[in-house]
DNA sequence: GTCTATAAATCGATAGAC
DNA sequence: GTCTATCGATTTATAGAC
């Protein structure tokens, strides 16, 4: 057997329990909350001990990062799949659904992305921040895009795209972070609040 | 002197040191955050032990509820001075610039009252939520009330007044959500965030 | 009413044995 | 690599002396 092989072996275990980490991690986050989720927990929920988690992050943070990173990984992928549908000001509307579906569906994770202080959003879109080729950055850039195409097409008026892609993106993280804080004083249906108020937006903004 | 005037005074000077509570944890609130806002910083800015507080309120949750309550009878109030406003659409526009402009003017007593997990909402829309004679619940029926005006003169259409009024607000909610957490990443102004997107959404709901 | 002192429960992180 | 043991800091809240 290698000298090769054997490291790989090794990195590969090593690898590996780097991800059982993760992994309980991310259920303990989905569960209750990034709040919750404590050395301690984690330890217990991989049967190691606190201490042996410190060889692979360097502190509770770094965990919450990645799990930071994964989260809005997800939900940019799945905004992403409207980049499918041509009409721009429909790909508007279902872009905003889409975003709320995903904070309904995922309300730790959306937590953690946006509304917690923001040390954390940094992971997502960059230290110096809105740097141009992280995840949110280019999430951004490409609803602006999709604004600026709209324009183009005659369904919105020409103000600036940064400040309508602003305007559309705070209107449905508010139905999303109003859900998730005080589901019980919103009493309508999350997903057919964002319809009409996307529609609404789009519509109001040509 | 009588014996109802020694109690009076008795009485004066107990409520004299739960205003003086209140004042040092308001400054302490509006500092820092509710976070920061702990029995040991209250007790060392009214130059009393610890001990002594927790015989004007139960606990730390009280007071902060009481801040709660202060912070929100602000906002209720200045949101309630559009009442002038006859045009009820103009009126709508107002109101929810009003709402941003209270939110980026007092982000830790915003975030107090509605991003703060729903412990505390209770105090302001009632334990039964959105219990009717809480200042919170009456303030979210004048809005809907508005709604239903709006829709009266035919600047609005008739769909569910509730949804409408929830769509309003959450979207300003989301103005100052995003505001107050990742400044740096929503770079507008919030006002004039506010104003784009409250003429769009009334002219879009028309 | 007010204090001192402290209980009791957390937590993150680390030193050092194995 | 892993564990035990623990440090050190934080908090809310209370018991009991004065």
């Amino acid at each position: 057997m290698s000298r090769m092989g054997i490291l790989e072996r090794k990195e590969r275990k090593r690898s590996e329990l780097r991800e059982q980490i993760l992994n309980a991690a991310r259920t303990i986050l989905t569960r209750d909350g990034i709040e919750a989720l404590t050395m301690r927990k984690i330890a217990d929920a991989i049967e190691y001990s606190p201490a042996t988690i410190y060889l692979h992050f360097e502190n509770r943070e770094a965990i919450a990062l990645a799990l930071c990173r994964e989260a809005s990984a997800v939900l940019f992928a799945q905004v992403g799949e409207a980049a499918a549908i041509e009409d721009p000001a429909e790909r508007l509307r279902v872009v905003g659904r889409t975003y709320v579906r995903y904070g309904i569906e995922h309300p730790e994770e959306y937590k953690l992305i946006f509304m917690t202080d923001s040390a954390l959003m940094e992971s997502v879109f960059g230290q110096e921040l809105m740097s141009p080729d992280d995840p949110g950055a280019q999430a951004f850039e490409y609803l602006a895009a999709t604004v600026v195409e709209a324009q183009a097409s005659g369904a919105i008026r020409r103000l600036d795209p940064r400040l309508v892609a602003e305007a559309l993106w705070s209107a449905v993280h508010g139905i999303v972070s109003l859900a998730l804080t005080c589901r019980e004083v919103l009493t309508s249906d999350p997903q057919e609040l964002a319809a009409v108020q996307v529609d609404a937006l789009v519509r109001g903004l040509a």
